[in-house]
DNA sequence: CCCGATATTGTGGTCATCCGCACTGTGGAA
DNA sequence: TTCCACAGTGCGGATGACCACAATATCGGG
């Protein structure tokens, strides 16, 4: 997994020296881009940090590039700069999940915040998806009968109902309810609720 | 509980009957208030629908009415009004949850589908706001005891353990399991993990 | 043709859950 | 003082969950 890094994408050198300068500073990592469309050929899915993103850039625009990583599925914050910001704009970039607006000028301080608050909602988002991950991970290694069994189970069903609905004895669904438990990491069909009731698939 | 209304606050009569008109022939229901003052004094925790707040008033400015009505845990959705925006205005108060910032001169019909995916956004969050109270309702019912009890049923644990934890016998702790499942409409361990599981206290 | 994964079933037994019935004790409210 | 909610306990039985041991059967590869 690659490191937590704040992606500076700006086609102006100077900023992108003093904004990089500015992080090291305060002890984040950061890595710039001279365009947009630079850092999309770039991105990889696994990136994980923050993007500082200038809106007005030759070719493509910050916000053209945003529309791109939205449809590549970016999990990273992105934190638009502006020159000259107009409400509409900025309204609609935040509806659509941005995580900040800044206009230049803007206080050193103030972005540097924003950086790094960024950086540590990333984080937060990045653990829950890996558990999120491990658990779907788990759930794919269940072969059809067993995810079948699985749903009656949660469904609060006794072993002889499930017996009954799919047409097989009770022996056969202890097997497989044993074989769920087992291979989904718990040890009771309470633990089972709890692991799969937060983020269903 | 009172009817979804569409609550129009603007000190400019004008404004107020244009903006009435308009939603009334798109069937939506309205009602206006001449001050943020106003609206505050009549406010009550049960409105439902939304709000379209308009920012320059004299005296409390929308801005502020919107501070206190995050105080007062409002839950309708905020729609600011707005004729000199700035940037750094629209972004914080979109960031403290408002729901849309539009500047006059606004679109019509624009102004009126804002409105409509408001209030829809409030009765999608009402509807789950009340059985979440519903659980709490609940949840409230339940003796010192029983929630003790309940608390490790969902931990996982045996009647065994919970009985030596809490220095009980297990008839007793079989007897609050009992009562447990029954204030709370379940009928197993698994229905109340599903029940507790998203969105606990 | 043999192997592994998947699905299936039975026997017999242990442990856990759930429930009705009967009973004790405490502390606060009427 | 009487009534009631709350807490605790024992007995015994019905039902469900779980497990070790033991098997059969299908299917797709190697």
């Amino acid at each position: 997994m690659s490191q937590a890094l704040a992606h500076i994408v700006d086609d102006d050198e100077a900023i992108r020296d003093a904004l990089t300068w500015l992080l090291r500073t305060r002890n984040v990592a950061a890595r710039t881009w001279a365009s947009a469309e630079e850092f999309l050929a770039g991105w990889q899915a696994d990136f994980h940090g923050c993007i500082v993103l200038d809106i007005r850039m030759k070719e493509m625009s910050g916000l053209e590039c945003f529309d791109a990583l939205l449809e590549r599925n970016n999990s990273m914050p992105v934190i638009f700069l502006t020159g000259h910001g107009d409400v509409p704009m900025a309204v609609s970039t935040l509806k659509k999940g941005a995580f900040d607006f800044l206009e230049k000028p803007f206080d050193d301080n103030a972005l540097v915040d924003v950086v790094i608050r960024a950086m540590e909602s990333d984080a937060r988002k990045q653990a829950s998806q890996e558990t999120q991950a491990t658990v779907t991970g788990r759930l794919a290694q269940l072969t059809p009968r067993e995810q079948e069994v699985m749903q009656l189970v949660l469904a609060g069903k006794f072993n002889k109902v499930i017996a009954d609905q799919l047409n097989i004895s009770m022996r056969t669904v202890e097997v497989h309810r044993s074989r769920v438990f087992e291979k989904m990491g718990v040890r009771s069909a309470v633990e089972l609720a709890q692991l799969l009731a937060p983020g269903r698939d």
